[in-house]
DNA sequence: TACACTGATGTGAACGTACACATTCGAGTT
DNA sequence: AACTCGAATGTGTACGTTCACATCAGTGTA
């Protein structure tokens, strides 16, 4: 293969600059934690030095003999989930930026011994600090009540407890939904919610409620889903029968597109006969039939904020403070005006 | 909150399970690495001194002192796609299991620089391995070129060179896929394929052409796309006013499902216009109008045996022979006999 | 001139583990 | 009884870094 001249020896340690420079390993390290307390012709010539050598720290025993590691977990349960994934990809990136690394920890159930056990995996690698995909309440608790001795921080909205909570204003983005259903004309709306112990759930669902009283309508029980497009589907069958709404407000885009399928099924119309909007605004949402109105949520920045709100906790920092962000309404085919002579 | 009684020291090490157990650490080190001469009696009593402490091996030390790292490195390119991130997540857990953790790294883009600076990086973290995910042809010859003093696994099929290379049959699902067509009586059918670097769209490309040969029938030049599904949505609306084929076959499911879109924008019925198959199974193929054929990928599986294989080559063992991974054809709505009227 | 004080640097540990080399012990061989 | 051998265990040291402390010059103050 390609033959690549020089055998790269060993790397270069914080000794070998040391000597190249001519001060001690110290005054290398010293340079390497922006110690206040060094000439700026030193620093320039160990910056010089370790230009040289290609010298990189060694994380290991960086993280051996401080106690500062520089690794983050990131603790989820929701697998394969757009929105997860998104704001992973967004974490992990600016995290490197930042001179830290990610460790990825997959809950297959999210049972207190699952995330005790894992919190537990994080704190003994070591880790600086832990963002928590994982938004059940119950997450909340077992972690609340764990003791967890490094920063940790949640995404998405709701319980708030000692940990740093990132949120998107998921309340209003369920309202957004609601409103444009309310707008087009729609006053029985349904909504299917998001499991009972999840957070997210919860906020859309009080978005849901918030926004129904604020428009003078009754509200109907939602009914509870488990985010995937098959019980979406399982429901859109069972639910065509009913004829006490016109309008479905779905807790995520995946619920939607199976409600449509089951509707379909049953010969019910989208949207002339009930009409359905979606969250999250995942890719394919576009290109449903009926193409789906839905609300976007900029999860990579969520993400993105979870590592800022993480690394001022680790730095002793002030968190930084952020507006709630704001979800945007999208609007397709799968949403009109009810249709009169229901 | 929640007080948690016993404020927890610093965890445990070595020594201190040494002296619980009465032995040297250094039996203790033997006990954790398996090493042959160690009394079954002496090993329980460590075993149970490890149980009682909770102790686990500190990473960055071992890390440290030995030069047998502890985490595998994740390139990956496809950001988001949904065989990718099956096969992460199964990665991540099979990994865990073995002792080992994960650092991931997304690339925005596929550059040569981008992909050097990225294995430049895993090797200075140390990692005992890397598995790659971004599957283009590219990739390999950077990675080939760059003289890697670890270990590399790369997914899916194609080009060999001096990676492990782990490989799902794309070309046999490919196969499925044209056999299922012109089963159904197709003759004349397209191909919509991935991007022209990209090993993957390589090989379901091949299997297309292969199967096409197979079955006597003539070719159409394959149409190249990005594998997204607003690709697809151009395409359809393009295509519709093509006569000259009667079925696509689409390089995977989002495309498809674009495909389907354009097709009905346009007026043209799937499947009794058009038939479409997909490929890959995303969770919303099924809950499509019409349901999407396609073609299953056990991604996780993939991710497994990749780690097998890495493990195996980091440990300088004879890789695992795995047969060729067996894609399963999903028959759907999408795809039926062609008209006879056309 | 002696004194404390601060800024810049150097020295000796320590982090928790693995590796190379002792050491001990018992069994088998001569 | 002395000897070899291997199995089981213990003792030093190294990995590359940071931390606590020591040093040493230079500066201002009494």
């Amino acid at each position: 293969m390609s033959g690549d001249g020089e055998a790269r020896a060993k790397p270069a340690s914080i000794r070998d600059v040391a000597r190249l420079a001519s001060v001690s390993y110290q005054t290398v390290s010293r340079v390497l934690n922006d110690h206040p307390s060094i000439r700026d012709d030193t620093r320039q010539r160990v910056l010089a030095a370790i230009q040289t050598l290609d010298y990189r720290p060694n994380q290991a025993a960086r993280a051996l003999a401080s106690s500062r590691p520089n690794v983050l977990g990131i603790l989820s349960a929701t697998v394969g989930e757009y929105g997860t994934t998104s704001s992973i990809v967004a974490i992990e990136q600016v995290a490197r930026e930042r001179g830290f690394s990610i460790s990825t920890l997959n809950l297959p159930d999210a049972s207190p011994e699952a995330i005790g056990e894992a919190v537990r995996q994080f704190e003994h690698e070591q880790v600086a600090g832990i963002i928590v995909l994982a938004p059940q309440v119950r997450v909340f608790n077992v972690i609340g009540g764990l003791g967890v001795r490094v920063p940790v921080a949640t995404l998405h909205t709701g319980a708030g407890g000692t940990a740093e909570t990132i949120a998107s204003d998921q309340r209003l983005g369920a309202g957004l939904a609601v409103q444009h259903l309310v707008t087009l004309g729609h006053q029985d709306i349904l909504h299917i919610a998001g499991p009972q112990d999840w957070i997210e759930a919860e906020s859309r669902m009080h978005g849901y409620l918030d926004a129904m009283f604020e428009a003078d309508l009754s509200t109907l029980p939602p009914i509870r889903g488990d985010w995937t497009a098959d019980f979406g589907h399982f429901a859109g069958r069972e639910l065509a029968g009913r004829r006490d709404f016109t309008a479905i407000f779905a807790a995520n885009d995946l619920m939607a597109i199976g409600l449509m399928h089951g509707f379909r099924d049953a010969g019910v119309r989208v949207p002339e006969d009930i009409c359905v909007i979606g969250f999250d605004d995942i890719p394919v949402a576009a290109h449903m039939w009926p193409t789906l109105s839905t609300v976007r949520v900029d999860f990579a920045e969520l993400g993105r904020r979870a590592v800022a709100h993480l690394l001022a906790a680790i730095q002793q920092q002030p968190a930084p403070q952020f507006d709630l962000l704001s979800p945007e309404l999208i609007v397709r085919q799968s949403t009109s005006a009810p249709a009169t002579r229901r």
